[in-house]
DNA sequence: TGTTATGCATAAGAAAATTATGTATATTTG
DNA sequence: CAAATATACATAATTTTCTTATGCATAACA
């Protein structure tokens, strides 16, 4: 995962982008998801493929994720969409981002209480 | 750096609360900003110390902060505060946080536009 | 007097990302 | 039409960052 200004920011989100995309897509496949964020950011967060793909294979590994494979255009796309389990994770995930921002926006900005 | 129910997403934005705290505080040291994060996130976000060492160490080698030892209550403390580069680096640090939280919420909530 | 708090430090290992490749097909462009 | 770009997946080597586990030392508290 990477962004050309090089925030260290996005460590640590990937899982939460990749997930809550996917509650809201029903269903994605990898190169669709890389897409999906530069267009979101304008340009500014560029989803790597050393970073994306090791990742969805994790969560699928834990039972997050399904994956289906389909050929379109004679190419290989692997869809996925969330799991049960993976419903239930995302709502945490979504929690706990709500969170940080909160708590690092105290932080950055002590006079307000947000 | 660690939050107590395990969240992923503080990877990366040691280096932004460190320097932001420095830039409001003036000068601080080491066991002082642990107990500071600690108050302001109502114990939600504990620095530990294998983090946030290594880190001070790093952004002094950087040439982003400036060091001051003295001997309290018969206990060393190092006083770190921002230098000249630090200043202008945490200036662009915290456009980069205010940018990933942009990001994140029009990704999370891509109804509303921040 | 033993535990907790204060205050620093580092080493080993894990986790997550970057960077660099690799394969393959489709489409666009000069 | 040939070359470059886009689409689509994958992994290995390395780096970065953090956790976990120590270690040392003094002060305060129970």
């Amino acid at each position: 995962m990477q962004k050309m200004k090089n925030s260290q920011l996005y460590k640590g989100s990937l899982n939460t982008i990749i997930m809550k995309l996917l509650e809201e897509q029903g269903r994605m496949y990898g190169y669709e998801i890389t897409q999906k964020v530069k267009e979101i950011t304008k340009g500014e967060l560029n989803i790597t493929e050393g970073a994306l793909y090791p990742a969805l294979h994790k969560l699928e590994a834990e039972g997050l994720l399904d994956v289906e494979v389909e050929k379109v255009d004679n190419r290989l796309r692997k869809y996925y969409k969330l799991t049960e389990k993976g419903t239930t994770e995302t709502v945490n995930l979504l929690a706990e981002l709500e969170e940080f921002i909160k708590n690092m926006q105290t932080i950055v900005n002590p006079k307000l209480s947000y």
